[in-house]
DNA sequence: TGAGAACTAAGGGGTAACCCTCGGTTTTTA
DNA sequence: TAAAAACCGAGGGTTACCCCTTAGTTCTCA
């Protein structure tokens, strides 16, 4: 079995490299960035390519969806530092294999290796506890709006104003502030000022 | 010349280490978080400590400061993701010995090594530039301001109200919402509403 | 020692985000 | 078909942020 790995500090590209080689499976190229490691990819179609998904140019999640796009038979298996949603959601929709939170890697890697190396999905267990914690909390709260109302929360994400918005949906103001009023309620919201501003900067809908 | 290197990144931890040891020099041990690398430190207090800036609970900059409140010999030498001048500024101020970016950690870390080891203080070349680079594009527009104006728009940045900041540094409100404009004034922000809470969720000082 | 910066504070004014209530229309769905 | 969502809009209110000006104190530095 052939790997590949990325990743943009060379600290943990090593770590990784040793960590990895340590369980007898073969690296045959690590890679700075995710450029680099697209190339090698394409041009070794290794068995399994390690990505870090914070990478500068090209990150691990475009490595991912380029080898979708490319019909290559390498399998992804993204690190991250962050636990986020959005990621995890995009990371399937692209095919990845493997999604590993960095804080819990070692043991991790380990299985997901092992699982991958069977042809399986792998989803880390306590990846799911953290994922659902963060759908409990965070960004997963989406589903419960509307289909407008989801449009105005990506507007205000983006630093329209209310006005702004009306103007640009060919609606009236007080339209959007009812809407706003309604989307603070369906979340749970305290009642603050710019709350949906502070949580819409916070769930990162830029 | 007798090493601790800490990092709450498993693989990382593990980079680091094989390539101090790969330089000849000894680690004597390594630790998954603060509290445990202040434990070691002064259990055994080593000639150099390694340690990531963003662990949990205890993290390098609280360490290094410990250091120098126990007056103990050990040199701190600082790995950091983020290049903010905050941290950079803070880190003098406990009398740390090095400073480095881990994207270029690997040339930095052996040169600075071996300046530590001669007892020198050490500050990267390419991290001069790229402080530089952040003051003049980001967040480093910070320097520009003075140090209570600075506490303040921390404070903004943790969803703080002007009331919640005066209540809390025994100011009137008028104080702050003066210090605002001033701040507003010298990082020549647009005039829009909430625009100092929307510069510090971008620029990430939560 | 005197100018300038920083810090403190006040008054007064504008706007936007939020709150509440009340109406109406359309679409979905039980 | 009737109730339930979703959608659209209005009036009236509170508050926080921002703007402007003025002004006294303290501190630093040339």
């Amino acid at each position: 079995m052939t790997i590949v790995i990325a990743d943009d500090h060379p600290f943990t590209l090593q770590g990784t490299q040793s960590f990895v080689e340590s369980y007898g499976y073969q690296v045959i190229a690590t890679c700075a960035n995710g450029v680099s490691a697209l190339n090698m990819i394409q041009l070794r179609t290794p068995d399994i390519a390690i990505l870090d998904i914070n990478m500068p140019a090209l990150d691990g999640l475009d490595v991912a969806k380029k080898v979708q796009e490319l019909k290559l038979k390498t399998k992804v298996i993204l690190l991250t530092m962050h636990n986020e949603m959005t990621i995890y959601n995009k990371s399937k929709e692209y095919g990845v294999y493997g999604y590993i939170l960095k804080e819990h890697a070692q043991v991790e890697l380990k299985n997901c290796l092992s699982e991958v190396a069977k042809g399986n999905q792998y989803a880390s267990g306590s990846l799911l506890n953290d994922l659902k914690s963060v759908r409990e909390t965070g960004t997963g709260e989406l589903d419960k709006l509307t289909f407008s109302e989801r449009k105005i929360i990506e507007l205000i994400a983006q630093q329209k104003t209310s006005k702004q918005i009306a103007e640009m949906l060919f609606l009236s103001e007080k339209t959007i502030e009812g809407h706003r009023s309604n989307i603070i309620e369906k979340l749970g919201l305290p009642k603050e000022k710019n709350i949906l501003l502070k949580w819409a900067m916070k769930n990162g809908l830029e």
